[in-house]
RNA sequence: GCCGAGAUGGCCGAGUGGUUAAUGGCAGCAGACUGUAAAUCUGCCACGCAACGCGUUACGGAGGUUCGAAUCCUUCUCUCGGCA
């Protein structure tokens, strides 16, 4: 079954803002937007098993084209059956591209007409991506979502510097959206132009033409969260995202803390990725309802209660703050699992929490209660 | 008892006459992290202040040499190894 195109829960005139439930299915299941999507960059969502993501109930999760096809290699995956099989994970899962490696790899990767050279972070060995080459390595992965390979522009680049950058992503999406993926394979397009919504506009311009002819899936942002003030990046997508097609899923990639996740879905957005939830997890530093808090901070210590009171997630059913912390401190592995497993509740459950929301009509509400819970917990 | 080695800031451990309140590491106290080169990185970490500066104690104890000592000398105490 192709990943087909969203529908919609709640028809544009029924709503009181750009937000919006909605879903479309792909082969490996349905997805139920919005969606936050956990990162799983080499075939793992760090620190967790798939058995305990299940139960977190992530819609989709993402694996990445750059260090998959480095290690193991796409053909090796291929040949064992898939991403899908070869990790463990029967759900939906989403391929970056690469394109964000062409912005954090920055110093080790050189951009040319046909695509970006890169230094193996592993080894130093010389790779080429071009927009096929990550096309047929997300063909082997064979995810359901495929991601067109972008130039993800660092957040302070010269307009000048940016367009041409654009420019060029719009020509390797012409030959992604070319090149023949499987069947049941969906691509989306991605939008370029960091903070400048004429660039923003301009460049949906060209991926509604390239879309006209043979259309993409869904349609991601990209190129925010890249070091650009959070202001920018606010008023970029409260201007920007309500432009994007209504009828197929948005995408702001790399988007993040709870606060972006909130502000994005009253924007109009769908899905999200971010590897903060499980980063932040195995520095400690965890998301609750009532806002942050670091666990291996000495107030922690001897605390019997659970890292957050509101949430059911496996972590805060069994174990008090003062484990954590103990876990942490010590340095057990099984602190980054128990810290990562919340923090991907947390997220996950924030737009599961959303959706319903909007689904019951009651989304303004639940956005103003989530915020002034978020400030109950550190001064 | 004799011979040898050594005692440095919470711990381990550099430093052997002067940019030394004293390298590092650990522990401790905080912070950062947004399509993952991140189980990573950063700051603080003797005490007292009218504190981006000043003062006071500091390298086992005591005494000495020197303009100047954690660094050299004497002695005491203790620790470790070897021989009796």
């Amino acid at each position: 079954m192709p990943t087909s195109q969203l529908f919609q829960y709640t028809p544009e005139s029924m709503r009181v803002s750009p937000a919006r439930a909605g879903g479309f299915l792909t082969s490996h299941g349905q997805v139920s937007t919005p969606a936050f999507m956990p990162v799983g960059t080499q075939g793992t969502v760090k620190g967790t098993t798939p058995a305990q993501l299940l139960e977190i109930g992530p819609q989709v999760i993402l694996g990445n084209t750059y260090h998959l096809g480095l290690r193991p290699g796409d053909a090796l995956v291929a040949q064992l059956g898939g991403l899908h099989a070869f990790m463990g994970w029967k759900g939906p899962i989403l391929t970056d591209s690469g394109g964000f490696q062409v912005f954090s790899l920055a110093s080790m990767r050189k951009i040319t007409e046909e695509g970006v050279a890169f230094r193996s972070h592993h080894d130093g060995s010389s790779h080429f991506l071009s927009p096929e080459r990550s096309m047929e390595i997300q063909r082997n992965l064979g995810s359901d979502i495929v991601m067109a390979l972008d130039e993800c522009p660092a957040g302070r680049m010269e307009r000048l510097q940016l367009e041409a950058s654009m420019a060029r992503t719009t020509r390797w999406l012409k030959r992604c959206r070319e090149y023949p993926l499987a069947e049941h394979q969906g691509l989306f397009a991605i939008n370029q132009g960091g903070t400048h919504l004429d660039l923003r506009t301009h460049h949906l311009e060209e991926i509604l033409e390239i879309d006209a002819h043979h259309p993409f899936q869904g349609f991601a942002v990209g190129g925010l969260s890249v070091g650009e003030p959070k202001e920018e990046m606010n008023a970029t997508l409260a201007e920007f995202v309500h432009l994007l097609p209504e009828d197929r899923p948005r995408y702001l990639m790399g988007v993040g803390t709870p606060e972006d996740l909130l502000f994005g879905i009253e924007q109009g957005v769908d899905l999200f990725d971010c590897v903060l939830p499980t980063r932040e997890a195995r520095h400690g530093r965890l998301l609750t309802s009532r806002g942050r808090i670091n666990i291996k901070n000495a107030r922690h210590r001897e605390s019997p209660e659970p890292l957050d009171p509101d949430c059911g997630c496996y972590t805060c059913r069994n174990f008090s703050r003062a484990y954590l912390h103990h876990l942490f401190r010590v340095g057990e592995l099984l602190a980054s699992t128990l810290n990562s497993i919340h923090n991907l509740s947390y997220t996950v459950g924030l737009t599961r929490a959303a959706r319903l929301a909007l689904l019951e009509n009651r989304f303004p509400d639940f956005a103003r209660l989530t915020r002034d819970n978020w400030k109950t917990e550190e001064p």
